[in-house]
DNA sequence: CTGAAAGCGCTTACAG
DNA sequence: CTGAAAGCGCTTACAG
């Protein structure tokens, strides 16, 4: 079934049958209509394959992910095939964890793609002129370094994380702050880390080196973290930023487990914002990332490239707000209450 | 760039290069090092719509979702990129819930993949014989209707409902018992109701009408008819089976903000076992579902199918189970007391 | 083991 | 507005 038996069917030539669909603009109308009637009878589908050979165009974005799981990256996904699908495209997805050394194009079938999106969140993984090199048109997510020869979106955490600390500090002061931090190295982790001791900073306050820690992002961790603190009697009093909902959620059931009352004895606050803020109580307060947008952005971004190859790069940071909720509320008397 | 620039390179002809590359074993040793060569020093890369439009193979495996987001869809997608990649296969994903009225291969760049895998929850777009009749090998995932011309894969949500009612039984008289389901027409949902019926007969009690209700995946709808029993006198004493952790938690708020401690007053049990029941206190009793499993043997199945186009259609379900945690617990005396 | 040649299914100047 | 023809970059019988 090839468009030579459509041409047969309707009676013109194949390359007529190729203008009636693609260009029928250059087509009278009864043509049009006559090839449009047997390409649904005969159930003709164009081999994408002869057309990407000629167009150069599949209108297919790769996607490599530095791990596809989590609510980040799911809500992400969902964001970016949506706009992809409003623009007519497609995602080709992977993730790029399991191949460190490798080029972040690599194990891609990548060259069926018309354009890349990658995403980092490792500095050690950041090699932006590499990726510069490839052919393709890319965009990067998560890194944001001006200078550099590709457009990139990315979060602004300091927005978020200078707007987190003031309202810790409405209520807690600077010496009794803490940051729970993921990983080092974590580009993320590292930007809200370095947010929270600018703002204390800026409060008048060096921070200490046991004010801020590094971990990982997991539960656990942070209720490890917590327990350490408690039992060198460091939260009571205390207001915490961790580097995400997940810390955020074991420092909260750790402080819950030793009986200490949130927000009365320790004040939390997370960062993403995920659909675990609303779930657990008291609820958590976090800070807001535009992840929808993040996805969406990083399509236009790409495709108006593919329109535009020679477009000078944009940098794009998408700013981070907190969402205040009842885990870091300032209790008038410091007093126990189970909220 | 092309395989013509790698034979003039390389002093051989492009039949040569093909060979080298595909098939070294039919080329000398001295050749195919030389071409090798070549091929690094030039950089080149095969054009992979010039070789799909020969070989009908790309090595791409189309990915219909119902939805992607979620934990579930997240840790699905990576067993089954983590299994495509290391299979030689990439993973072109799209959802299908904007175009409900479409074929579910409607809008796919789909002709570029070598075969589909579409997920199913809904009994209203099931339609595997449409889908069948797509001349695209396919594995169909969250559907069982043996008979039907099509690999099929899905949960065996009957086993780990059955499992988990035993469980509540054990502390609980079965007309205490209750099941707070997603919407109806929802697959799973509607599996889980039907089990939980079930066992409630094997037990020797029918179910009356109002220990079974229909609502929505989500936390909110949990807690919404968490309230509602909860005024109604019903909960104190209860146990229930949630269709999804979220309505579970949901149901657990609600019962913690009306006063009713669990286990002691209310047990319950979630449905997914995803990663927040270990976040929540007291930690979720729920069914536990093989995702990992579920997204790599559809993988499988899929490559099985490609190479073996005529094997007879296989139906696999995959067995699901409890995993009891604290909220589900027998309590001695029923007397409260917080996990 | 290697090469010349045909051909996969399209698109697109080029003529008419 | 339409058609004949060239050609995109590969793979694969077919000969040698």
């Amino acid at each position: 079934m090839s468009i030579r038996n459509v041409a047969e069917h309707s009676g013109v030539s194949i390359a007529t049958v190729s203008r009636a669909l693609n260009t029928p603009e250059m087509v009278s109308p009864e043509t049009v209509k006559r090839v449009r009637r047997s390409v649904d009878e005969l159930g003709y589908r164009p081999n994408l394959f002869a057309k990407g050979l000629l167009t150069r165009r599949s209108r297919v974005i790769g996607v490599s992910l530095p791990d596809i799981h989590g609510l980040f990256f799911s809500e992400l996904m969902r964001s970016a095939d949506d706009r992809a699908c409003e623009l007519g495209y497609h995602l080709l997805v992977s993730s790029n964890a399991h191949r460190a050394d490798e080029n972040p194009a690599g194990g891609f079938a990548l060259d069926l793609a018309d354009g890349l999106i990658v995403m980092l969140t490792e500095r050690t993984r950041v090699d932006l002129d590499g990726i510069a090199a490839l052919d393709l048109p890319t965009v990067v997510v998560g890194v944001d370094r001006p200078g550099v020869p590709v457009d990139t979106i990315s979060f602004d955490n300091v927005t978020g994380a200078l707007g987190a600390v003031a309202h810790l500090l409405e209520g807690t002061p600077a010496q009794r702050c803490f940051f729970a931090g993921g990983h080092q190295g974590n580009i993320d982790s590292d930007e809200r880390s370095a947010a929270f001791a600018e703002a204390l900073r800026r409060d008048g306050h060096e921070p200490t080196p046991d004010q801020i820690s590094y971990g990982e992002y997991s539960f656990d961790w942070g209720w490890n973290w917590a327990t350490r603190m408690i039992q060198k009697g460091l939260l009571p009093g205390a207001a915490v930023l961790a580097a995400n909902d997940e810390i955020a959620i074991g420092v909260a059931n750790a402080a819950r487990d030793y009986g200490l009352s949130i927000p009365g004895d320790l004040r939390i606050v997370g960062f993403d914002d995920s659909s675990f803020c609303g779930c657990v109580r008291p609820k958590l307060s976090s800070v807001h990332l535009p992840v929808d947008e993040l996805g969406r952005e990083a399509v236009d971004a790409l495709v108006r490239r593919l329109e535009q190859p020679d477009a000078s790069p944009r940098h794009s940071r998408l700013a981070t707000s907190l969402v205040v909720r009842d885990s870091s509320r300032i209790t008038t008397d410091g007093a126990r209450h189970d909220a």
